[in-house]
Order: C-alpha cells, then structure tokens, then sequence
DNA sequence: GTGGGCATACCGACCGGTCGGTAGGGTGGT
DNA sequence: ACCACCCTACCGACCGGTCGGTATGCCCAC
C-alpha cells in the first residue's frame, strides 16, 4: 500500500517519462513535478530506475490478473478472444502513459529485472497463445495463420496504441476495442 | 553521397541508438564505435540529434519509395494490399535497428523537425488507407472493419517487430511477411 | 527520547558542444 | 615548374552546466 507522497512521486515520473522520456526526465523535475523534494523520493526509492521498475509492475501486474479472469470465465473459445481483446484495448486506453512508458524504456531497466520481466511477459504471451491454439485444434478457428503470429498481430496494435490513440478521439476505447476484436476474429474464421 | 566518414559515423549511431537509446548513448561512445574523433563527427553534423533525423529520413524515403513502386503495378487490391506488407516486414526486419529507433526515439525530435516528420508519416498512413477503402467501395474486401482500423493493425505489427524477431529466429522474414499478409487479408474478406 | 518521514546543501562524474589548430591536396598566377 | 594560397577534412583538449545520488539533520507522532 503506497503512501500518498509515493503515489504523487510515481503519478509526476509516469506523465514525465511519457512525454519525454526516461532520460530526458531529471529527477529534479519529478520532485517540482509532484510536489515533494529529492529527499522524499530517495527516500522512498532506492534508484531512479527503481521508478521505472514500479510503474511496469503495476501495469503487467493488472493485465495479468485480467487476462486470468476472463480465461476463469471458461467462455467459448471466440468468446474468449474478444474478451480478452476488449479488455486489454480498453485498460490500455486507460494507461497510455504507462504503456508509453513500458514500450519506449523497457530496454533500461538492468539485466536482472529484464530477465525477470521477460518471463511475466512470456507468460502472458503464452495464455493467450494457448487459448487461440486451443480454438484452432477444436476447429473453432482456421489454422491457416500460425497462433504465435496472430499474438504478435494482435499485442501489436495495443503496444502501438499510446502512438496514436488520443482520448478526445472521435472513437470511444470501447467502439475502438470492438473494431479490434472483430478484425482478428474475422482474421481467424 | 554521404563519404565513408559519415556513414560510418551512422551506422554506429544506429547500432548504438537501438542497444541502449538515445540519450543513454554519448558522443564519445559513437565516435568510438565509428572509429573517427569528435571532430569529425561534428565536421558532419551540427548536433547530436542529426543523427537522429539522418536516419529516421533514410528509413522513411526509402519505405515510401517501396509502396510508391507497388501501387504504380496497378494490381488487384488484394495483390496491392499484399505486396505492401511484405515489402514492409521484409524491409523491416532487414532494418530492425532504424526501426528500433524510430519507433523509441521520435519524440527526441525537435518541434520543426517533428511536423516535417509527423506530415510524412501521415501521408503513408493515408496512401495505404486510400487502398483498403478502394478495396471496399469495389466490393473486394468486407467493410466490417473501418479501414483506419485495419491499418493501425497492420502498421502496429511491424512497428513492434523489432521487439520480438530475431535475424536466426526460427521463420525467415519471407514466411512471416506471407503470414502477416495472410491473417490482414482474411480479416478484410 | 527515538525513529520514520522528510528537507537542504552539496559532490563528483560526465555530457554535448566548441575551438584553435593541422595535414594535405587542388589551383591559379607567374 | 613552382610556390603561394586556400579549403576541406579532421584532431583532441577543454568548458560550462547538469545529472543522479548522498550526507546530515530537523521535526513531530508516538
């Protein structure tokens, strides 16, 4: 449970690194950013890159648990796919800066917590990867495309969303997410 | 013609942009990979970013230049719409470092350089779209999806290639340039 | 009175960019 | 044939400034 004064450091250093990037964002800017001094954020964190490492957590940490939810629904295979799809176009929509944030800087984070992270992604990947295998060996989707190209089909545009996806858009994340979910599964009939 | 200097001043730049970013890359370390002084470097270019805006108008003349070629064949849209994404992934995947970059590091740019930019980038978007709404006004693809939809879909895929694919990766970029123009294709029947 | 939650002053490292200078090949006047 | 002149390509020491991080101590709740 983070405290107020964390919850403000991490809010300021998610806006920042999402309009200028890791690098470009001294820590200095952060603490006028978020109303505190350099004392209370190291104080909280141990390193810069400690913020980083806290705003992916809370990101992946979210999908996840969505993604296991809707698989726990036990729904049809196309059922499946598209609530999985909704849900992951419309929190992204919800956190763009994150995942500005996530697609941009994963590179900077040190080897250790890389490596820690490429699993949790794998993960991921991979439940999804499962439940549309599993809908092409039942038959309920065409085989004609590899499962493992459509996930990179399909997290493709949601990684690439922050880029061009803007909330004052003509489409709400909602229509956006279901234009989405019809075209892959139209992709897999 | 850019002399033997410069170039090897740019390829380093890119091989270094894309390993570890922009700003956590130094002058000094690129003058060092480049095998050239400072001097040298700032014989060519006036600043650092440059860099940055030789390579992304390397990248970007050269995949508008491809498309530009296809749709002058006068093909079928089916035939116009596949023969743009393979070029696309095969030239990507060929390019995996500028598009790393590119696709990381836009925001770096200046606000001048950014509007030339984003005006460039908006024109290929457009030019692709205008061949997918052919495609549907003539009753050759579906009109489910909206057509701006589809595009951000298959932009999105290559824009995130260089996260996952590898040069000895398992699938050959002709193979997954056919399995990506595959899945957009049966998702515009 | 003591420890968590900060504030403030400060440090050394490093960064992008500059600048005075040089090496060497072309060129035109004689 | 020669040399004065210049120009491009390049060198590398150096500078002002900024950055991430730290050391030290106040202060208030318990």
């Amino acid at each position: 449970m983070p405290s107020a004064t964390e919850q403000k450091i991490i809010d300021a250093a998610v806006r920042l690194f999402a309009a200028q990037g890791y690098d470009a964002t001294s820590v200095q800017e952060i603490v006028a950013a978020a109303e505190v001094t350099k004392g209370a954020l190291y104080h909280y964190f141990r390193a810069k890159d400690d913020l980083l490492f806290e705003i992916y957590r809370l990101l992946i940490t979210s999908q996840s648990a969505d993604m296991d939810r809707i698989i726990g629904l036990g729904l049809s295979s196309a059922d499946t796919v598209r609530e999985i799809l909704v849900s992951l176009v419309v929190s992204t929509a919800e956190r763009v800066d994150e995942t500005a944030v996530f697609v941009r800087e994963l590179h900077r984070l040190g080897e250790d917590r890389m490596t820690e992270f490429r699993a949790e992604r794998r993960r991921y990947h991979e439940t999804f990867l499962a439940v549309i295998e599993k809908g092409q060996a039942d038959g309920s989707f065409s085989s004609g495309v590899p499962a493992d190209t459509v996930v990179r089909i399909a997290l493709g545009v949601v990684n690439q969303l922050p880029i061009w996806y803007r909330p004052d858009g003509p489409k709400p994340p909602g229509l956006l997410a279901e234009e989405i979910a019809d075209f892959v599964l139209a992709g897999l009939r």
